[in-house]
DNA sequence: ATTATGCCTATTGATTTACTAGGAATAGTA
DNA sequence: TACTATTCCTAGTAAATCAATAGGCATAAT
């Protein structure tokens, strides 16, 4: 595997943030005990989340987290580059200043694979996860009654 | 980026024992040389390709590697696959045993990048690299003139 | 015998990952 | 004001992985 459990844990944090659409600020222990994060990880990681905005918090007794911005509105690719810098995979250039024969070619290839890569997580929004999970749901309903 | 170097190299000494379809072995030198690897690193690198498969080699002092199969039929994936294992991001699979909100959700999405992926890598032979080198000369060339 | 190559095992230094610890700042509540 | 529950900030750490290196054995041609 290739991305990191900070990434997924940022993504499921999200995630849980937009299934609960509350008005109030979810806790960290909610979160984490939710997605079974562990709770001073995922602390450290939904801070980052504020810095980068996505998120907004309240202290105190009575604080959490929110999102800031619509779940319509937000992509997977987002909090990923938040998170890991990048989405891309192979080197981010030749480092050898020198050409050498294939640089055009497998150029070439990774910008296809990265292409390919961000078609899904450039087109993947929050909501449409919220609404997958609610579909799978479903379908097990279906199949168990 | 998430390739690791052992990857890109393997994929760069393949890719260079494509171009040069001599009938004699290529060294290791030669190849490091070529493609700017580090020899002792890339000497480990051709022998786990040997043990997979995708090469041959002959020792003493007329020795080198070389490519068992055609450059037509070789897929990239299959190289990637090798030496890392597998090409597929994101988390295995849910390592905890108890369900929890997203699982389905986000289950459903890695499949989507990984299948994303895996169409190009899996459909992109290293004659086609050598192809794309090929007309990326010559479009050089064109604009030189 | 010599020499040039690949083959095998082990090691190292650097970096990254996945957390954890301790305590300060903040905001409600009594 | 005190108390408590939360987020915030700075560090640290054990383990894993990565990129590369080192030493010497095995093999084959001359």
């Amino acid at each position: 595997m290739v991305i990191s459990k900070r990434c997924e844990y940022a993504l499921r944090a999200i995630f849980e943030l937009g299934v609960r659409n509350s008005g109030h600020p979810v806790k960290i222990q909610a979160i984490a005990q939710a997605q079974s994060i562990p709770t001073r990880f995922l602390e450290a990681i939904l801070n980052e989340l504020k810095h980068a905005g996505f998120v907004a918090s309240k202290r105190g007794n009575d604080g959490g987290y929110y999102l800031v911005r619509q779940i319509g509105d937000l992509k997977v690719s987002e909090i990923m580059e938040a998170i890991q810098g990048s989405i891309a995979v192979g080197p981010e250039s030749s480092q050898h200043e020198s050409y050498c024969r294939g640089d055009h070619a497998f150029a070439a290839f990774w910008t296809h694979v990265n292409r390919a890569i961000y078609e899904v997580c450039g087109n993947m929004t929050f909501a449409q996860l919220k609404q997958a999970e609610a579909n799978s749901a479903e379908q097990i309903q279906h199949y168990c009654i």
